[in-house]
DNA sequence: TTCTTTCATCGTATATTTGCGATATAAAAC
DNA sequence: GTTTTATATCGCAAATATACGATGAAAGAA
C-alpha cells in the first residue's frame, strides 16, 4: 500500500523534494532551457521545439507553474510564461546550503 | 499511452532530470542529510531515524546509489553508505551552469 | 552447527506520472 | 455573427514510483 508518508518529513525536506520533482523530467528541463534562452516570454514555441503533443507540454508547464519555478499569465488565446528567478534562486540556495555546508567538515570519503 | 519519450531529449537533459529525480522524495533528502551529518558511513541508523520500514529505506538507498549520489559497499551483514561528493558537485555545477549563466542576460521579468 | 543480526531483494497493492486525443475556452480576425 | 488561432482541461491507458511484509543471504556469536 503506497500510503503517502510524505507528511512524516519536515517542511523543508518536502519543499526541496517538490522542487526537485518539478525538474525530474527531461521535458521540463528542456522547457526551462527554452524559457531561459528567450528574453521574451514564450507561448507555443515550446511545443514546436519539444517532441511532445501540445496538451502534454501544457501539462508540464502547469506542473512547473504549480511548483513555482515559472510564472504564467493567460491572455485569451495567447499565454506568457517565464522563469521565476526569485523562486529558483531561493530553492537553489537552500539546496547548496543544505549540502555544501555539511561538505566542508567531512570531505574525506569513507566507502 | 505513456510511451516513454525520455530518449527524445538530449543526454544532458536526461542526466539532469535523473539527478533531480533522485532527490525528488523527502525520504531521500532526509537520507542524504543523515549521511552528510555523520562523518562515518551509516548503515541501519537511517532506518531508526526515518519513519519508514527497513525494506523501503533500502529501496531508497538503492535509487540514490543507482543515480550515483551515494556510494555503498556491502560487508556481509553490515553495509556502508556515504555521499559521493564528487558526483554531487558535478551535477550541481551543471545545474547552476545551465541556469545562472542564462540568468545574467535576462534578469528582467516579463510576466 | 545453529542462532542472531543486518541488510537486500521479491512479490504485491496502491498511488502517481506521463502522454495523447478530444474537447472546451477565449480573444482576435473575418 | 462565424472562423481561426492558441492554449487549457478532461478522460483515458500505460508506465513508474512508493510502501510494506515476507523471504533470502552472509557473516559473526552462541
Amino acid at each position: 500500500m503506497a500510503t503517502n508518508k510524505k507528511e512524516a518529513f519536515s517542511q523543508k525536506e518536502q519543499e526541496l523534494a517538490e522542487f526537485a520533482k518539478a525538474m525530474a523530467h527531461p521535458a521540463r528541463i528542456a522547457i526551462l532551457k527554452v524559457l531561459a534562452k528567450h528574453n521574451e516570454c514564450i507561448c507555443g514555441e515550446i511545443v514546436d521545439v519539444l517532441p511532445l503533443a501540445q496538451s502534454t507540454v501544457s501539462q508540464h508547464l502547469k506542473e512547473l507553474k504549480n511548483a513555482g519555478l515559472i510564472d504564467g499569465t493567460i491572455d485569451g488565446p495567447r499565454s506568457c510564461y517565464c522563469i521565476n528567478w526569485k523562486a529558483f534562486e531561493k530553492f537553489f540556495a537552500e539546496f547548496s546550503g543544505l549540502f555544501t555546508a555539511l561538505k566542508i567538515k567531512n570531505e574525506k570519503a569513507c566507502c
